[in-house]
DNA sequence: CACTTGCCGTCTCGCATCTT
DNA sequence: AAGATGCGAGACGGCAAGTG
């Protein structure tokens, strides 16, 4: 008998290429992987995998398998969205998020989804986007909110919200209401977002390009560790300011007047299309509802 | 007659270990 | 290093006997 739970298996064991790697994902060990492939080659009476090399490829069975397999996977997962009331859809959602989003709405986020959907639970992580964007491709992550949009084949990416960058300092390391300018800012150390980021590339770039040497760049993975260093005068911060809204009105911090913008942050909600990620794209669709009344 | 309970066989899983 | 195999534990389902 050819069951459903054997044929996604041999789905993430092919997508995948890894028996290891489809456990994981899966949540359970190598062996029960093992297992459930030979089932279902003991089922169907032909190979499905080559097991000779380093990682398990597909026989020609086993690929004209896959396309049926994938078709199935994907009606049972449309079946399942149609037919089920939406608050009795269950499930866990790998979701890796941008700092900057735990700042700013992912507490909405997660309120709106639990409100609307209270069986489907959120296994959150917090990383910088370039390892977000491999944490999903690897598929470790059902949906990341990172700053994007990521291109890569059968990947989706929406569009959640835009912030500008701005210069940010403690009002009593900077106090002047002077335009300044990238040669004023280099005066004192620039506190931004983590070394592996595309924020701190762009602020190294921006005064590289401007001929500006020494400048001291200090990259930090903790958006709120930045917003501390900056409102104990360690340097200049260039974050969003939508990030300390609070600090900026009880006037712990002031934006500073530049010449220089730097280009704003762009938020994707991004996911890659598998044929039981229906929980990701609704996720995905709640972030946008949320992003947009932010 | 319908439902509950207890027993037994089967299945699936995880751990340890072997094989490739 | 990664997949396969063996073994024991626990979960689950089917069936028969008991109860109201």
């Amino acid at each position: 008998m050819i069951d459903f739970r054997n044929l996604e298996t041999f789905f993430w064991v092919a997508k995948l290429g890894s028996f290891r790697g489809t456990a994981e994902k899966l949540h359970t060990t190598q062996p029960a992987i093992s297992a459930r492939i030979a089932q279902l080659e003991d089922n169907l009476q032909i190979r499905l995998l080559n097991r000779e090399g380093r990682r398990p490829t597909l026989t020609v069975k086993g690929v004209e398998l896959l396309d049926y397999v994938e078709r199935l996977l994907a009606l049972r997962d449309e079946m399942v969205m149609a037919v089920t009331d939406p608050s009795a859809l269950k499930g866990m959602v790998r979701l890796g998020l941008s700092e900057t989003i735990v700042h700013t709405w992912l507490p909405r986020l997660v309120k709106e989804v639990y409100q609307r959907h209270p069986q489907i639970t959120l296994e959150i992580s917090v990383d910088v986007s370039v390892n977000l964007r491999d944490a999903l491709l690897e598929g470790q992550l059902d949906l990341a909110l990172l700053l994007g949009p990521i291109s890569a084949p059968n990947v989706t990416n929406l569009p959640l919200c835009t912030y500008p960058i701005a210069w940010l300092a403690a009002p009593d390391l900077v106090n002047t209401n002077a335009p300044l300018s990238l040669e004023d800012l280099a005066q004192w150390p620039i506190i931004t977002y983590a070394r592996a980021s595309r924020p701190y590339h762009q602020v190294i770039e921006l005064f590289k390009r401007n001929n500006i040497p020494g400048v001291r760049v200090f990259g930090n993975s903790s958006l709120s560790s930045i917003v501390r260093m900056t409102m104990d005068s360690i340097g200049i911060s260039a974050i969003p300011p939508t990030v300390v809204q609070e600090e900026l009105a009880a006037g712990k911090l002031r934006i500073l007047p530049t010449k220089t913008a730097l280009p704003d942050l762009m938020f994707t909600a991004t996911y890659v299309n598998t044929p039981d990620n229906s929980l990701a794209v609704l996720v995905a669709a709640i972030a946008q509802q949320v992003a947009e009344t932010v």
